[in-house]
DNA sequence: TTTACTGTACCGTCTGGACGGTAATGTCAA
DNA sequence: TTGACATTACCGTCCAGACGGTACAGTAAA
């Protein structure tokens, strides 16, 4: 009943600023389109003024860049957990595979953010492109075979493009179906475990 | 010699104004990035005065349109010269693929033009969405499991992505193997030519 | 006369961002 | 303990420039 033991009245542990801003670029960037994502629109989401923000990102260039930064590591970051719940013994082609769907399941927000940043700043595509890179090269390495590692790497590609634009083309059966058949070739392709 | 017979001394059968319009939109949305596509320089890069451009497209949103359209008609317009060639025995994945591929080894502007379009106006992205669906369909049709057909759509999908975004992420040598292994696919699961 | 423009001038709106506050919270010497 | 200053984390206003679009007078070919 006592409300004094939050001393603040409204919004109990509410993220950082920081947090907040990109949140509502995402959300902002996915109602008036990526190309239309407005400093103030976004600052008002974030319950900031216009210059909190631009405390935060002293240019807009700076804050889509932090968009990409935030996706990328948040990619990552679920791809270690995805490998690490599974003992490690998992390859990484399945935790590549499982770890892009459920990205492709959620809300498109914050992938509608990195699109902003993309279409404003073309140049900002470059990290993108070389994690992608790097990460098809850590798919080649543990596929029995390269076009295994391709198809799969291509199939998720297209997955991820739709959900960016937002095209929900597939029935959830057929992405279903699709992603089982994408384990069978995973499978069937498979290189012998481990030679020792 | 003589000049004359050109009434335009410059530019020997110079494509309409129009469709300079709508190649310089691309050229504009691949340089500046997509979200940045003005209507002055589009204009001035299609050699056309604003006036001009506006007597053509009365509005951006209508510009925008039209490089949608465009764009479709014009994939549909290569599948159906595809299947012609091959005198309509090739099935439409392989056409699908072939023509696909095609789309990606051109130059990138043309599909800079679409994703302008598609990042400033959200529900632009409608028809592309309904026109991609239908060509699922019609894979699934023709594919021996769905599971080539879902499979195939996605890699294009993930190839057309690539381009739209000038990822230039596989090698050519990878994308070879690449085309090789998602022919076999469709070569594997064939289902008998005709039951006749 | 119509079509297909050119060229220029202009308008209202939106946007990024510069800037000058300010309140709260340290930090630190006297 | 206190006053002086620094830092952090913002707020709110203002402005120059860019952009989409309008208006309109002129022109050259069909």
């Amino acid at each position: 009943m006592d409300v004094s033991t939050k001393p603040r009245p409204a919004a109990p542990a509410r993220p950082s600023a920081r947090e907040r801003i990109l949140a509502a670029a995402g959300d902002i960037a996915h109602e008036v389109g990526p190309a239309n994502m407005s400093l103030d629109a976004v600052a008002a989401r974030a319950g900031v003024s216009k210059g909190g923000l631009l405390y935060h990102f002293p240019a807009k260039a700076q804050l889509l860049e932090a968009l990409i930064v935030d996706h990328l590591r948040h990619f990552e970051q679920e791809l270690g957990d995805h490998r690490n719940e599974k003992g490690g013994l998992a390859n990484i082609l399945r935790s590549y595979l499982d770890v892009s769907m459920v990205d492709c399941a959620r809300k498109a927000p914050p992938a509608s953010g990195v699109l902003a940043a993309i279409v404003q700043h073309p140049e900002m595509m470059a990290p993108i492109t070389r994690f992608k890179r790097q990460m098809l090269d850590r798919l080649k390495a543990d596929a029995g075979e390269e076009s295994t590692a391709l198809i799969l790497f291509l199939a998720m590609e297209g997955m991820r493009s739709m959900k960016l634009f937002n095209a929900d083309i597939l029935s959830a059966e057929e992405t279903g179906r699709a992603v089982e058949a994408l384990c069978d070739l995973i499978d069937s392709t498979r290189r012998p475990a481990n030679p020792a």
